[in-house]
DNA sequence: GACCAAAGTTTACGCACGTTAAATTTGGGA
DNA sequence: TCCCAAATTTAACGTGCGTAAACTTTGGTC
């Protein structure tokens, strides 16, 4: 058992190296003389060391924390861009601090409260698009650099950048592979629970349009309860197949969850091809590329996000604006990023 | 724009009530008298204030925390017991700080490391079954609470609690019930990244000899790779259905991802029925009710884990050994909880 | 061997709040 | 109105480490 030791003023005596060498040292072992260094990592084999998380981030101008907020952790979409966030920021030594809206704007403010009180040196938020948020928001980026994520506010803010996907892309390449090779698509929506679903709308209608076609949407008289995006699909199209609608028609679904919950209701109604090879008049194609989705038999066809390029550039801007002392530029820097087409058995 | 106050000497002149009042009040309101709850309430709605996280936390004997360490926040799984935990914790004013292992023991020490300089009042691990992993936790466990979740360690740890799925009772179950309606299930097992893996396969066993029936594995000639379970299940069933093999046989897996790639295997060789109500003879059974389960076509027979319970639990465990002043029982609790048959149209 | 900049040591204060003990107020009840 | 227990204030120290300034020691150079 090694000696345990709580404090740097113990170890120092320990080691035998002055506490504020060792405090120099734990910010940054480079700092030191290479004979110190090894001194150190020597002594620190011997004895059971940590030093105080709280202690060493109380009195630093710079906590190396930055916050994440996202409104659901039991979404892979979520998970896969959090994961996409913390990958960059581990690489630049900082720690992220993840906290969840649970889709609820009370407790999306507590969390940015929670960061307050933390000091983190930014936050990086996929927003909920509620008009509170917007009002929280505004506030907290007085205060913090921010950028947001996936999704925007309902009004733009002044020094907040945006990092995102190309709805308007994604939604055009999915509607003109979908009319060349069939009928075009309806459009079934997803429930407005940030920008996102207005913008595939609206580049839904703009695709359609542009290709001389009527935009459709799939019509919905079911009221969509929070985040269970696949049972409401399936309530939905249930109660079509049943009746006979939309059973060879093709259906775009704003996002993978969606079309998760078409092609259960399509199973059900015996609307699905036996095999890959044989093709079924129905077709569905959904949006994010969930992992499970090229699973689903059928696969899926869909557009798949640029994660990795939307977490490294998320936490680029906001380095960019934590280093770049405050004041840099007020004006919000917006980066979208093109999907890839994943055609598959679906569509 | 509200006042901003940064410390709470500052508020203390501001809302003219003494700091170590304050202080009582951010710890328990209940704790100050009416009439001077009323007057900080007041106070606080007037100016911008939070406590500092840091500071509050460093000089106290209980920090509120209590981490959680996770092998993969990308598996939907993982993600429910996460938040299964997090609502007890919630609700007992304890903040939960999370870390994934990524699968990674190194990581994993590395997350243990971080709990301790965070001086967390206890820890819950869903560990990995590696050997380093037990060496971590046991080091630890001199120094933490500690309960473990899901799945335990390679051996036994005095005053390390346990609480998870009754496994026996969940295989039992399935092959109960496949035995019961077709033919004697194969089983497909999971890589060994935890022990969970070994138990389900002994489970598996004993329950077809009390049967009467020899138990028989997918037999499987791929090296899997980390935790790609649906793409691992793919290949290896892929290989089998293309020569002819398994074609009409019930296959039990040991979680629902595995399953899935199973299912998928199946459709792309057209062993599916196209309807819910056409019986194929290929027939699946999972393990896990993973959320998606319920939308695949064909649904999967599946055992539902009890979530709630095993969070619940679990912080229930961890805050008696807080509570407890240490040195309590030196013997481990083991509690583990039933799991409930999904009878869906997969099997 | 003298010299000089780099690196380390001493000393001391600061961070924001927890906590304690003694001194003072407060708020009802008799 | 007086009295007393409860609540608050005052004053002071502690938490573990960051940080700055002044001083001393290194280690290589000429």
């Amino acid at each position: 058992m090694k000696q345990k030791i709580k404090t740097m003023e113990e170890l120092s005596e320990a080691i035998g190296v002055s506490r504020p060498t060792l405090s120099r040292f734990f910010r940054d072992a480079e700092s030191v003389r290479a004979s110190t260094r090894q001194k150190i990592e020597r002594g620190l084999e011997t004895v059971d060391y940590v030093p105080n998380f709280f202690a060493t981030r109380l009195n630093r101008k710079s906590t190396g924390l930055i916050g994440v907020i996202i409104p659901d952790t039991e979404d892979l979409f979520f998970a896969r861009l959090l994961n996409a966030i913390e990958r960059p920021a581990l690489e630049a030594d900082y720690t992220v601090v993840r906290q969840s809206s649970h889709g609820n704007a009370q407790l999306e403010a507590r969390a940015v409260e929670t960061f307050l009180s933390m000091n983190v040196d930014g936050v990086i938020v996929a927003p909920l698009g509620r008009e509170s948020s917007a009002d929280v928001f505004a506030r907290l980026s007085t205060r913090l650099p921010i950028v947001l994520v996936d999704s925007r506010l309902p009004h733009a803010l002044p020094s907040v950048d945006f990092v995102g996907t190309n709805n308007f892309q994604s939604i055009d390449t999915l509607v003109n592979y979908l009319c060349r090779t069939g009928t075009p698509p309806h459009f079934l929506g997803m429930p407005p629970l940030n920008t996102n679903s207005p913008e595939r709308e609206a580049a839904y209608v703009a695709s359609m349009e542009r290709l001389g076609f009527k935009p459709a949407f799939v019509e919905v008289s079911i009221e969509p309860e929070g985040w269970e995006f696949e049972a409401y699909a399936y309530d939905v199209m249930d109660a079509h197949f049943g009746s006979g609608r939309y059973v060879d028609a093709t259906i775009l679904c704003a996002n993978d969850r969606l079309a998760t919950g078409v092609l259960r209701a399509a199973g059900k109604h015996g609307l699905l091809p036996r095999r890959s090879d044989v093709k079924a008049k129905l077709r569905v194609a959904g949006h994010d590329d969930n992992p499970m989705s090229r699973f689903m038999t059928p696969s899926l066809t869909t557009v798949a996000q640029n994660f990795e390029a939307i977490g490294r550039s998320s936490f680029r801007l906001l380095l960019r604006r934590i280093e770049g002392d405050a004041s840099l530029e007020s004006s919000g820097t917006e980066e979208v990023y093109d999907t890839i087409l994943r055609i598959r058995e679906s569509a």
